[in-house]
RNA sequence: GGCGCAUUCGUCUAGUGGCCUAGGACACCGCCCUCUCACGGCGGCGGCACGGGUUCGAAUCCCGUAUGCGCCUCCA
């Protein structure tokens, strides 16, 4: 029998970080082998959002890279055949009215028992399970009657999710063996918490997908991290493209407990990503990620800046604060100058009529000042760095002042010498 | 409270009875490189929750305790 899995969200809003990592070892399994990875919209309710939020949930997983199979399927749809099931059950006994909503009769004695995946066998004696509404008084399926029933209807071999539902789990077993299903294989996978061990919140930092978009992360870094959160190939590989995670990936080894969303790391992980960009692609990332947020640059100056830029930044959204003057006019902090005057005065002097205007004979041009002032170089350039970027911290000052241009650099300069 | 699940460096993890005086990565600290920052290189700090067993031998198996988390909703 061929894998089917699926992803099962639900349409409220936007997509949550741990919620895609359940997602993407769904499509890792499905994936490798060789199986099925169905996209389902678990909503009881019909709300307006649900177009919406489904748009978004969907935008979000491909850009991620994770993909599924056949169309996204909605709970709603099925609403009249779980109804319809729901009085069945009634029917043959196995379900009960009360007070308007329709009850499963759960069994009193004996254990419900099944082998998880990743956990091993799980036993629940059956008389600590409650009879479980399926049908609410105003007709609406329970999830926890509607998800079982469309695991069995499209023909779903094993439920990936998370280990919230390891309660609910006898429960829906139960509910399969009364229709006669087939009992899918169960396998859950841990939750990931924030850095303080709680529940992953937006307290926490970015928990939208659409939030680490946003923050300048590479889907293939943001995909590559999220897989190692429960899982590890080994105990040395941590660098895997999404083919490689695919092949690689086993759902036997991923670790029951639960994880703490590590942002440092993340970070680590996208400056990786970012650095092994063929230097036109990264660029060509630069330029899109800047004109998506509302950045108006010029994209040839902005090509051309990030060669400067790759090494130092690890989030494409630390652009604009840390090369923004290359396109903004600065204002540098007099303080920040601490006695750079000479060095100014040199500098101007040295760029005037300096031919070519290069970065190379810039530096050569800058060292040369530097010499005669007999200032060390880390001295003498801090000065021209402030007054040219308004930082500390830039890119490498020689090619700055080389994008930047005679005319700006010199400008700067001078408003800052007369300081 | 009941039931269930979990517990290896600060964090993510390797480890499935001897290869473990517990390995890797991130973070942190130090040194080197260096125009700042970063990258890179080298080194360091740091962990098997606790208590009992089983065994010649336990991070690995069993029991208990503690802690955390989940569910116990006509939420998903």
């Amino acid at each position: 029998m061929s894998v089917r899995v699926r992803m099962a969200p639900s349409p409220t809003g936007f997509l949550h970080i741990g919620g895609v990592r359940t997602f993407l070892f769904n499509f890792l399994f499905a994936r490798q082998s060789g199986g099925e990875n169905r996209l389902r919209i678990e909503n009881t309710d019909t709300s307006r959002e649900v177009a919406e939020a489904t748009g978004h949930i969907q935008e979000s997983l491909r850009w991620l890279g994770i993909e599924w199979d056949g169309p996204v399927t909605f709970q709603l749809d099925r609403m009249d055949d779980c109804r319809r099931v729901a009085q069945e059950l009634v029917a043959a006994g196995q379900a009960y009215e009360d007070e308007g909503a329709i009850r499963f009769r759960m069994p009193d004695e004996g254990a419900t028992a099944w082998d998880d995946v990743v956990r091993g066998r799980v036993e629940v004696p059956n008389e600590t399970i409650e009879d479980l509404v399926l049908v609410r008084s105003d007709g609406r399926p329970t999830y926890n009657f509607a998800s079982p029933m469309e695991d069995v209807w499209d023909g779903i071999t094993h439920v990936v999710r998370g280990d919230d539902h390891i309660s609910n789990t006898p429960k829906q077993i139960n509910i399969i063996r009364a229709v006669g299903g087939e009992i899918p294989v169960y396998a859950h996978v841990p939750s990931i918490f924030g850095e303080d061990g709680k529940k992953l919140s937006k307290r926490h930092g970015a928990v939208g997908i659409e939030e680490f978009r946003d923050a300048g992360y590479l889907p293939e870094a943001l995909l590559n991290f999220l897989a190692l959160l429960g899982w590890a190939p080994d105990g040395e590989t941590t660098i895997m493209s999404r083919d490689e995670l695919v092949a690689r990936f086993d759902l036997a080894r991923v670790t029951p407990s639960p994880a703490r969303f590590d942002y440092a790391k993340l970070d680590w992980m996208n400056g990786v990503y970012l650095r092994a960009l063929p230097p036109e692609e990264f660029a060509h990332r630069l330029v899109v990620w800047l004109g998506e947020h509302g950045y108006e640059w010029d994209s040839q100056l902005v090509a051309a800046a990030a060669p400067l830029v790759q090494e130092k930044i690890s989030r494409l959204g630390e652009f604009p604060g840390f090369a923004g003057f290359l396109f903004e006019d600065v204002e540098p902090d007099p303080a920040e100058l601490d006695g750079g005057g000479p060095m100014l005065a040199a500098a101007i002097e040295a760029l005037e009529g300096l031919e070519p205007f290069a970065a190379e004979a810039i530096e050569a041009a800058l060292r040369a000042a530097a010499e005669r002032l007999e200032l060390k170089p880390r001295q003498a350039f801090q000065p021209v760095r402030v007054a040219v970027t308004g930082s500390r911290v830039s890119p490498g000052l020689f090619e700055s002042i080389d994008l930047l241009g005679r005319e700006t650099a010199l400008s700067r300069l001078r408003r800052a010498a007369a300081s």
